[in-house]
DNA sequence: AATATGCCCAACCGCGAGCAG
DNA sequence: GCTGCTCGCGGTTGGGCATAT
């Protein structure tokens, strides 16, 4: 697929030499003046291709052929609801990941909640003939085994298993509506297109009967740790708020009754993200602190990202 | 073991914004 | 104000690897 085209401009594959060159000029000059690396005569590339090379590949810091770690997966969910598809904007939020990293991320996932949407609905057509729509229940799942299998699990990569947490075997997890007094600062948030698509009804949807999602019926057999956030993101696409049950179910699995509200504005993008500052805005909610409320033992397949450095 | 399928990722393309002349 | 250029962003594609059948 490499090749030449007219006027001389290679595409495809950087080699190692063009990328040696590449950092060269981003010694001399600054991660600037991409065009003028062709017209210097340095690389036969595009400006274009070689910005898009340095950023997504060449620049120092980056986490490359690391797997999106359980909170870099929430920022992303949290933030994509908030901003839409701004992948640039939310990768600011990332420290070493790159907009085409979450593109790529969401992109994935997406694919994956499709095919299980998808395959649940499959399913549940069938098993509606038989039964009929589910509607004004308390919603029951039972949460998948847990799979993440510490024993021996060979990383191709020396990657962080960056599934998310899953709960015990056989934890029955309900679905409550939500409080009262968490709908008002749901309405502060950005309508996410997508969920408004999916969504059943524009009325309030906790006051709407919600059918049923369909694999929570009838889950499949996801693998690993895919459940959690997956599982969430689905609810959250019938019921854009499902996010904020996420602590409750936590609370649900017995570590108390506090509800916490994970919220986009805990979020600071990178260069202001330290807890430090985060305590400086008033804001003590951190993805961490919402993890500290979930049962300890849950983390204990959860292995700290790598650092970029120990990668390769 | 061979083949099919799924997933990840790198790179390209088109478009729009910003800016200088 | 117009034009052309550069840069940045989001969408899409295709290759390679891993896993399933």
């Amino acid at each position: 697929m490499e090749g030449r085209r007219e006027e001389g401009i290679r595409k495809g594959p950087w080699k190692a030499e063009e990328d040696e060159v590449l950092l060269n000029h981003v010694k001399k000059c600054g991660p600037r003046d991409w065009s003028s690396i062709r017209s210097k005569g340095l690389l036969q590339r595009t400006g274009k291709s070689c910005r898009l090379r340095w950023v997504n590949k060449l620049r120092p810091n980056l986490k490359n052929g690391c797997k999106f770690s359980l909170e870099e997966e929430r920022v992303v969910i949290d933030l994509q609801a908030q901003f839409g598809n701004k992948w640039a904007r939310i990768a600011t939020y990332l420290p070493g990941r790159t907009d085409n990293d979450v593109k790529n991320f969401w992109s994935s996932r997406q694919k994956r909640l499709a095919r299980i949407l998808q395959a649940s609905a499959t399913s549940k057509s069938h098993k509606n003939k038989r039964e009929g729509p589910v509607y004004d229940e308390v919603i029951t799942l039972e949460a998948p085994k847990f799979s993440c299998s510490s024993e021996g699990e060979s990383s191709s990569q020396a990657q962080s298993c960056s599934s998310p947490p899953c709960f015990g075997n056989s934890e029955i997890i309900k679905m409550v509506p939500l409080p009262d007094l968490v709908k008002p600062k749901l309405l502060a948030l950005e309508a996410n297109p997508v969920q408004q698509e999916l969504a059943p009804t524009e009325k309030n949807p906790w006051i709407e009967p919600q059918p049923l999602i369909p694999f929570l019926q009838n889950p499949q057999p996801q693998t690993d740790l895919e459940f959690s956030l997956e599982t969430q993101e689905l609810l959250a696409r019938f019921d854009p708020y499902f996010d904020m049950l996420t602590p409750l179910v936590a609370s649900e699995l017995g570590n108390g009754g506090e509800q916490l509200l994970m919220e986009p504005p805990f979020l600071e993008p990178v260069g202001s993200c330290g807890s430090a500052e985060r305590d400086k805005i008033g804001n003590p909610i951190t993805p961490d602190c919402v993890f500290d409320d979930l049962p300890v033992d849950m983390f204990d397949q959860i292995e700290l990202l790598p650092n970029s450095s120990e990668q390769h």
